[in-house]
DNA sequence: CTCACTGCAAATCCTTTGCAGCTGC
DNA sequence: GCAGCTGCAAAGGATTTGCAGTGAG
């Protein structure tokens, strides 16, 4: 799924590979992956992307850690932390920023949206071709896109908001 | 400036006061701001309030701290925190989230989007007229749109991408 | 006078870092 | 074997909290 009506993107904002996401990947084909992008293909890595990529699906660090804490899945918080900074920088997973104390990543690295449930705090993809942008504002002369993102927060109907102090 | 095609957003998430930002706001308007809101107008109050709503901009608390520290401006870290929060709750104030790390508060409460360069973390606006959604996905049933937050991320054209390790 | 607000400092929370030991190749 | 990675624990930075003192009405 290409950009189709959004502004041109930064070339190196875009997926280096083919998205990666959605099919059972195997062992194989994760440590192919690592290895493309000059990581080592380690132990902790390999849990790690085992569970990014297998699916699409929103992951914090502190469930993935919890994930991993498992028979036979481990990795340390610092090595969650470096990995996911790493995929990020490589471009292999796009950070969502929905919340300053709730960090997202989310292995689906093609153009869609966010829709964050402020109430139960989970986050759900809003498909490309779901919301339209007919116009885009014209970019500062010498500035490239590098991504845009949009957060629809939502919560339910019926919850009275709640107003502190 | 009130949403055109927007989708309908809840009631309560739109401002509930005139927009106060823009003019001058004269200490008589703030304070009847204030109290009109169930906020005791306090010195510090008054203060982080005036140099909120005097003029639209972007403020993050260390910058609103900051300014506050000089002569005849004073208030306590906690209370600028304590401050800002309440009047994000109280729905004067918009909370911009560009990045974990870096918050940034919104008097201007019309609809608009927000620009980030990434390379700078300078904040600026994007009109609501300069970018015009077509097709808005349908809401799950139950739930109401709080707000619809678009970031477009930009950087220099020339800044080489920083990728570490 | 009373209740709410303030400021300080300590506490939290999430994330990053330093560094010694381990591991992929 | 060696560079790169890991884990631990300590450091860091931003925000929150506890609590005694202060001030608005």
């Amino acid at each position: 799924m290409e950009p189709l009506n959004h502004p041109p993107l930064d070339s190196t904002a875009l997926p280096l590979v083919e998205s990666t996401g959605n099919g059972l990947t195997s062992r194989q084909e994760l440590m192919a992956l690592l290895r493309k992008h000059d990581m080592t293909p380690t132990h902790p890595r390999l849990l790690i992307a085992e569970l990014l990529f297998s699916k699409h699906e929103h992951w914090s660090a502190e469930k993935l850690f919890a994930k991993l804490n498992q028979p036979h899945h481990q990795a340390s918080m610092a090595t969650v932390y470096n990995t996911l900074n790493l995929l990020v920088h490589k471009k292999l997973l796009r950070e969502v920023i929905v919340d300053p104390v709730r960090v997202f990543y989310d292995s689906n690295l093609s153009a869609h949206y966010h829709l964050y449930n402020v109430d139960t705090g989970e986050l759900s993809d809003i498909g490309f071709e779901e919301l339209v942008i007919e116009q885009f504002p014209s970019m500062p002369k010498d500035m490239v896109t590098q991504s845009i993102d949009i957060i629809v927060r939502v919560r339910p109907k019926h919850k009275a908001e709640t107003i502190p102090a």
